[in-house]
DNA sequence: GAGAATGAAAG
DNA sequence: CTTTCATTCTC
């Protein structure tokens, strides 16, 4: 049913209603299949995995279904025309309306807002506008073929039946000179000549190519966009006047000068479309280049040697465990990294396994979730050693805790483990692990998670109203959820991203793929989760310290590095490791023989695995430093799109869930890469979407109050000035009370009544997370627009070149998926204080 | 899906 | 001048 609908005109518009379609759009799209073209040797690897991929993806026919489609629809179609002033004031602001009238109708809050937007100072106006017309400018740039909508009949019939008539039209009309067929549409069948036709965004180059882009964006000159060129060169005024311009000049025409300063004030929006712009007009790259060039690489690099011993011994256990455990595999996850170490030593392992078992036993009474850890590592263990025996034991002792954990059933665990999986930072693992042991059919029915989404939605909202049985279940885990906060937040000061990851990584994702069960997951792996954060905050205390104590300077990241490739601490995620292990033994066995390329190209430096495992490590490397923190944008971007677009279906294939369905799909060491296509393209939307979104945040937000005094004089229409009347009123008296005056201009904590003190707790704290790791969260208008410029981005692209951090925020971007919903476990709004709007729509 | 608002853009 | 569509979300 879906599948037409979404092919009929109006599904433009379900998809609007659906959420997802937010992120749908990849406006670049097509440029980045350009980039493809020019990397065909990494499309020709890549398109290896893609058949691997499929063969997994076999399983779950849905996903692939829903990458299809996704193709199907095209993210030029997707493509959203910018907001304008109002649209933007109406989404800062909607959340406040929705909270002070929370029985308001949506339309009614539209009204109000109307009103607000018509009473509201010209001045402040002006920055909505300005904003929008940044936004807007941005926008074009990045998709210079881009046409604000068909005329109102035209498009939809005549043209195009194959793709939705109506999307196709407006989506890149004008390019006739690229004639840039949708990029899932080229890929798929038509034009044959052009090869980016082939591209397709999902199964696109990984890093690497963003990389290339990145490189090519500062190293080659304007050549690529020249419309935009024109456009920037037209109008002087608007690159004084916005930093996006600037920036976007910067990068673009000369880009190899680093031009730190004004480039760091400058936005990534129009980097980022300068760079798809560019990368897709340019030629190939060469990444060898590269590599010597940034000591960003070189230092990943270093890192990769590291990690690269650490991937042998992943390969050495995936041998081993050809026997039995192959979920507990998975499961094994972060224990498994602790204990590969450990694995060296098989009489240590078993020593020690002896000994946690009985231990674990004693301290059942009194800690069963840790035992239930212990246990998981016992497991592990045993499945390394290959005794049999132990592992039967393991068994026997998994039954008494389960039944001691009355939730905890076999199947639940495997789940369960799986989402701690995730938590570290191997990412891919996850989504893949997930993939396995989920029911394909609950990937494939977005319906479902709709729904769910709705109702976790409603959940929130309707504390007050109802489902007192589901948010009994809620509440559980939401407790358990807070206490993950909790470490979630002292990790991120720490500086440690993967336990905050574990934490909010697991939970999203159990939701996600668990449409149907969730409600038992969901209860139980918060519990694990703090657990576990518990052990590694334990263990990674030494490197935590180290980190803080260290500023995030290159040595030290270096320094870092080495250790952690020595120290077997989860501080250090080991991408390319974890995978492997993670995958299921059938995965493996593909998945081996890639291992192995990989290894052996990692050794040569050059080769562009080793690129990505650079990467990798360097990504993990930032990670634990925290110099990611101002890319974290992403994760709210994530969340938002996750939480619009978890249907998956079509639109999702730009979003997170489609990048985690190819995960899934994709074959063990491989993932890296494929994900990064979907990455790149999500990349260069998901950077402009991110400084579009930093930018919004750093709008000022007003009170009620604000408003009640101007409202009341201004009746603007007559139509509804009997709304108004009423809502005005009402909104008056509420602000009134709600709001103090010094209030006027709203931070990001809106103390409402109506909420629950969890909420508040959540929202708080989340706020205070990201506000003192990250400065992206502008909770404060004044101060947030004084960070519009981030200033934390600026200085990290300074420091590094803007391929690499390009790379980085790929790198993230994958990571967002799983880690996305830090502070939602409940599906509460967490981060209120930024971006009300991400909140709803991130929350499930 | 409709609808509530505003506004930009295209016909 | 009219029509789309961008945002959000209830009904």
């Amino acid at each position: 049913m879906k599948g037409s609908n979404r092919n009929k005109d109006h599904s433009a518009e379900g998809e609007r209603a659906g959420k997802r379609p937010k992120r749908k759009c990849l406006q670049w799209h097509p440029l980045l299949a350009k980039k493809l073209l020019d990397f065909s040797e990494e499309e020709e690897e890549e398109d290896e995995e893609e058949d691997i991929d499929k063969v997994q993806l076999l399983g779950a026919d849905g996903l692939e279904q829903d990458v299809g489609e996704t193709d199907d629809e095209s993210p030029e179609q997707r493509a959203r025309r910018p907001m304008n002033a109002f649209l933007l004031f109406c989404k800062r602001h909607r959340s406040l309306v929705r909270q002070e009238h929370p029985r308001l109708d949506n339309r009614s809050a539209t009204k109000i807002l109307a009103d607000w937007w018509a009473v509201l100072d010209p001045k402040e106006k002006q920055k909505y506008t300005d904003m929008a017309k940044e936004y807007k400018d941005a926008f074009m740039k990045a998709n210079p073929g881009y046409k604000w909508c068909p005329t109102t009949n035209k498009p939809v019939k005549s043209p195009t039946p194959t793709v939705n008539p109506r999307k196709k039209p407006w989506a890149f009309p004008s390019d006739s000179s690229r004639d840039l067929p949708s990029p899932k549409k080229a890929k798929t069948e038509e034009m044959p000549q052009l090869n980016f036709g082939m591209a397709d965004p999902t199964q696109m180059g990984g890093l690497s190519m963003l990389l290339l882009a990145g490189e090519h964006a500062l190293g080659t000159p304007e050549i690529s966009s020249g419309s935009c060129r024109q456009d920037v060169s037209e109008s002087p005024e608007l690159r004084q006047k916005s930093p996006l311009f600037q920036f976007a000049e910067i990068s673009s025409s000369s880009s190899h000068s680093d031009t730190p300063s004004k480039q760091c004030q400058a936005s990534a929006l129009f980097q980022f479309a300068e760079i798809s712009s560019n990368t897709s007009q340019l030629g190939g790259a060469e990444p060898v280049k590269r590599c010597g060039k940034s000591a960003l690489f070189q230092l990943a690099e270093m890192c990769l040697a590291s990690e690269g011993v650490k991937m042998e011994d992943s390969k050495l256990i995936k041998a081993k465990e050809s026997d039995g455990g192959r979920i507990k595999e998975l499961e094994k996850g972060k224990e498994q990294r602790e204990i590969k170490m450990e694995k060296t030593d098989d009489a240590r392992l078993q020593k020690e396994a002896e000994f946690e078992k009985p231990a674990k036993e004693n301290v059942r009474d009194s800690k069963e979730l840790r035992n239930f850890e212990e246990l998981r590592m016992d497991d592990i263990m045993d499945i390394k050693m290959e005794d049999p025996k132990e592992i039967r034991k393991e068994e026997l002792e998994e039954d008494q805790q389960c039944s001691h954990f009355p939730d905890f059933s076999y199947s639940a665990s495997s789940k369960i483990i799986i989402s701690d999986v995730p938590s570290r930072k191997d990412h891919m693992c996850h989504p893949r692990g997930i993939m396995i042991i989920e029911d394909p059919t609950a990937l494939n029915k977005p319906e479902k998670l709709k729904k769910k989404k709705k109702k976790s939605k409603m959940d929130r909202h309707g504390n007050d109203k109802s489902t007192p049985k589901k948010t009994c279940k809620k509440r559980q885990s939401s407790e358990s959820d807070i206490e993950s906060v909790i470490y979630t937040i002292e990790a991120v000061a720490k500086g440690d991203w993967g336990i905050e990851k574990l934490g909010e990584t697991p939970r999203k994702k159990v939701r996600t793929s668990s449409s149907g069960k969730g409600s038992i997951l969901d209860a139980k792996p918060p519990k694990k989760k703090v657990k576990s954060r518990e052990k590694k905050m334990s263990k990674e205390k030494s490197s935590d310290t180290t980190k803080e104590s260290r500023p995030p300077d290159f040595i030290s990241i270096s320094a870092s590095k080495n250790i952690s490739g020595e120290v077997p601490e989860g501080i250090k995620a080991e991408p390319l490791t974890p995978t492997e292990e993670a995958l299921p033994p059938s995965l493996s066995g593909q998945a081996k023989p890639e291992e192995s390329d990989c290894h052996r190209k990692i050794e040569t430096c050059g080769s562009r695995k080793s690129e990505r495992s650079c990467k990798g490590a360097l990504y993990k490397t930032l990670v634990s430093e925290g110099m990611l923190t101002s890319l974290r944008a992403n994760v709210d971007r994530g969340k938002r799109s996750s939480g619009k677009g978890n249907s998956s279906d079509h639109e999702g294939c730009w979003n997170e869930e489609s990048w985690t369905f190819n995960q899934s799909g994709t074959s063990g060491s491989k993932k890296f890469k494929k994900t990064k296509p979907k990455e790149d393209s999500l990349l260069g939307s998901a950077k402009l979407d991110e400084e579009f979104e930093k930018k919004f945040n750093s709008l000022p937000q007003y009170s009620p109050v604000t408003f009640d005094r101007k409202c009341v004089p201004v009746p603007r229409k007559k139509k509804k000035t009997g709304n108004m009347s009423s809502e005005p009123t009402k909104t008056s008296k509420g602000s009134g009370d709600k709001w103090s005056n010094k209030q006027l201009f709203l931070d990001a904590i809106h103390p409402t009544e109506d909420e629950k003190p969890k909420e508040q707790l959540l929202r708080s704290l989340p706020k205070v997370t990201e506000t003192g790791c990250h400065d992206e969260g502008s909770h404060n208008p004044e101060a947030a627009e004084t960070r519009s410029s981030t200033p934390e981005m600026p200085a990290v692209s300074a420091f590094f070149s803007l391929a690499a951090l390009a790379e980085v925020a790929a790198m993230e971007n994958v990571h967002r998926g799983q880690r996305s919903t830090p502070l939602t476990h409940d599906g509460q709004p967490k981060e209120m204080p930024q971006a009300p709007v991400l909140i709803s729509c991130a929350d499930q």
